[in-house]
RNA sequence: CGGGGCGUAGCGCAGCCUGGUAGCGCACUCGGUUCGGGACCGAGUGGUCGGAGGUUCAAAUCCUCUCGCCCCGACCA
């Protein structure tokens, strides 16, 4: 392709709204334009990328046995009433939903287990003809709380979505499996420096999952892992053993009350009485649809709310208010204590409080705390939970080792999904006993744009993106330095079309600009390699090859141009896997 | 949904407080000089100042409403 026929325009300028590095390098590179709040334009460049990540994973999910199919965007409200969800999404706003003439509901579809598990209905009837696993790479739509970061979270998006049909749970983990494996063959080939960690299922619902994780600062979801055993889950998720206490081995004092005048903060006591935090016991109260709820957790730790509202099996879970606080518990925010529950309110303690002598916490009234409690003897805790947040060097839930916080951009997500759709959308078929059951599901995700965006979150420098070439839109930017002398023009000129029938996607920079403006803008947009025509090299007989990852360049005689591109080509491609 | 901020040329911004013929940089067009890391000189093109209403002799500027966008929060007793 000529850039002088081409339709791109370069911005100098870092746009006023992007925050993100790829948002920003992908506004300046002009590869995708704003049109409003989480939807973009792909112009002609930026479509290349997009095209040649959706092309990885179409190619790893066939090599996988995987099915392609198209299943319908606009989708009628029936479709999700019979699972359920079309009440739980349209209250939660996230699904985009109209009207037709006659007034019949619809939804843009955020993805398509009812779409999918319905088709298989219709044509599923023996287990001979499990498993299968469909997919489609379509647009999806979800009206997000908070659109950002450019492709990072867009309103409408490119995604595959599949869904594996089994006779049975061992079915399933064979399928989740291959998925597994095709996910870490698609990030690899795309470049990516991942992790894949232990997730909470979340709003589909289904018993394990696994998110991949590009480790990135821009990452909006925080994950740990252990280095020392491979341990790795989204912080939503993340256990921990037991931590170390500071009552350990010591003998339980009395219980006595001490007035805390106006200290109703964990930080606050803490200070009045020259305590640790450690020695508290924080007590939370929530309101979840299903009634007030006190929850304890050691003073220094933090409630995982995700974790909580699982292990209280509920599906709305807020901080109460101050008068319902007051209404749950009769005490004061600030001196709620274990023994002030009141009738209905349910009491459920984390587990590094168990064991517990010698703390302090809230008295039930205002100003009064207790010193010299003891869990096992002061507090009637009928329910016991793992839900404290994992902090960075808490011990790991393997092998004990302090374990390390990083932020991750979730690129992709595997869910086993067990019956749920096909229950509910009744996608049976009959066994070898001749019963019918319905199939073992699971269903799995990448957001196209999202890798794409990632790998520039990982590999840019100060001067723009450095693409991994398995991804790049041009593998090679063919720069004339000197396009009106008529020797250089027609040396480029041969070597262009020379690439071209090698089969080397090349993006010719012939236009009428000076050298520093084609180098600057061919750092932007970080194509692997580039090749100069013209100047100093050229007198010499030669072109000059320039790596754009360390920006080595080397003479080459003209003569082996290509062959040295071709080279360079492999070299590359190899780094990804992707020769 | 709550708080803060911003809508002025394709992009980035100033002007608004204190009302009086709409400006700067980049980009773009033409001419000339340049030509290995975002050149320079000269001459130009381009804006119903997000929208509606109001106040006023006069509104980008003041007032009211409205639409859109951005950021932060929606959390620790």
């Amino acid at each position: 392709m000529r850039w002088s026929r081409y339709f791109l325009q370069t911005v100098r300028e870092v746009p006023g709204d992007a925050e993100a590095i790829s948002h920003i390098l992908l506004i300046r590179s002009g590869m995708i334009r704003r049109v409003s709040g989480g939807i973009f334009t792909l112009t002609p460049l930026g479509l290349r990328s997009h095209r040649k990540v959706e092309q990885i994973i179409r190619e790893e999910m066939d090599r996988a046995g995987c099915l392609e199919l198209e299943l319908p965007i606009l989708q009628p409200r029936e479709l999700w009433e019979e699972s359920g969800r079309w009440s739980r999404y349209t209250s939660e706003e996230l699904l985009f939903h109209l009207k037709d003439r006659k007034s019949a509901e619809h939804c843009l579809a955020p993805t398509a287990e009812e779409a999918v598990t319905t088709l298989v209905r219709s044509g599923l009837t023996s287990y001979r003809q499990l498993p299968v696993t469909l997919y489609q790479i379509r647009t999806k739509f979800r009206d997000e709380i908070r659109p950002r970061f450019g492709l990072l979270r867009g309103r409408e998006f490119l995604m595959y979505d599949g869904y594996s049909f089994d006779a049975d749970s061992a079915g399933l983990d064979a399928s989740y499996k291959a998925q597994d494996a095709a996910y870490r063959a698609i990030f690899r080939r795309c470049g990516l420096e991942f992790t894949v960690v232990e997730a909470d299922s979340g709003a589909i619902g289904g018993s394990a999952s696994q998110e991949f994780m590009v480790l990135a600062d821009t990452g909006e979801d925080a994950v740990v892992s252990c280095a020392a055993c491979g341990y790795g889950a989204n912080l939503e998720k993340a256990q921990t053993a037991p931590r170390k206490n500071p009552w350990d081995g010591e003998t339980p004092a009395a219980l006595e009350e001490v007035e805390t005048p106006g200290r109703g903060g964990i930080d606050a006591v803490v200070e009045f009485l020259k305590i640790t935090p450690d020695r508290m016991i924080k007590c939370l109260v929530y309101d979840t649809d299903k009634g007030f709820v006190l929850a304890l957790v050691r003073g220094d730790l933090d409630a995982n709310e995700v974790a909580l509202k699982n292990a209280l099996g509920v599906d709305h879970l807020a901080l109460a208010s101050e008068e319902k606080v007051d209404r749950a518990t009769g005490a004061a925010v600030g001196f709620v204590g274990p023994t002030s529950v009141r009738e209905g309110t349910r009491l459920i303690a984390d587990e590094s409080v168990r064991g517990a002598v010698n703390a302090v916490t809230g008295a039930g009234r205002r100003d009064w705390h207790v010193r010299g409690l003891s869990i096992a003897r002061d507090a009637k805790v009928a329910e016991w939970a793992s839900f404290a947040q994992a902090r960075a060097g808490d011990p790991c839930p393997r092998c004990g080792k302090p374990l390390a916080l990083f932020r991750g951009i979730e690129v992709g997500h595997i869910f086993k999904l067990g019956t749920k759709y096909s229950a509910a959308l009744k996608a049976e078929f009959t066994d070898e006993a001749g019963a019918s059951k319905p199939a073992v599901m699971g269903t799995y995700g990448i957001g196209v744009g999202r890798t794409m965006a990632s790998a520039i979150e990982q590999r840019h420098d100060a001067d723009g993106i450095v693409w991994p070439i398995s991804i790049s839109p041009f593998e090679v930017v063919l720069v004339s330095l000197n396009p009106s002398e008529e020797a250089v023009r027609a040396a480029a000129d041969a070597l262009y079309e020379e690439l071209r029938a090698k089969g080397v996607e090349v993006l010719y920079d012939d236009r009428d600009e000076r050298p520093g403006v084609k180098f600057k803008d061919a750092d932007l947009l970080g194509f692997p390699i580039r090749v100069n025509v013209g100047g100093r090299n050229f007198k010499e007989g030669n072109i000059e090859l320039v790596r754009r990852r360390d920006k080595s360049a080397r003479p080459v005689p003209k003569a082996q141009a290509s062959a040295a591109v071709l080279a360079l080509r492999e070299e590359l491609a190899r780094e990804t896997g992707s020769a």
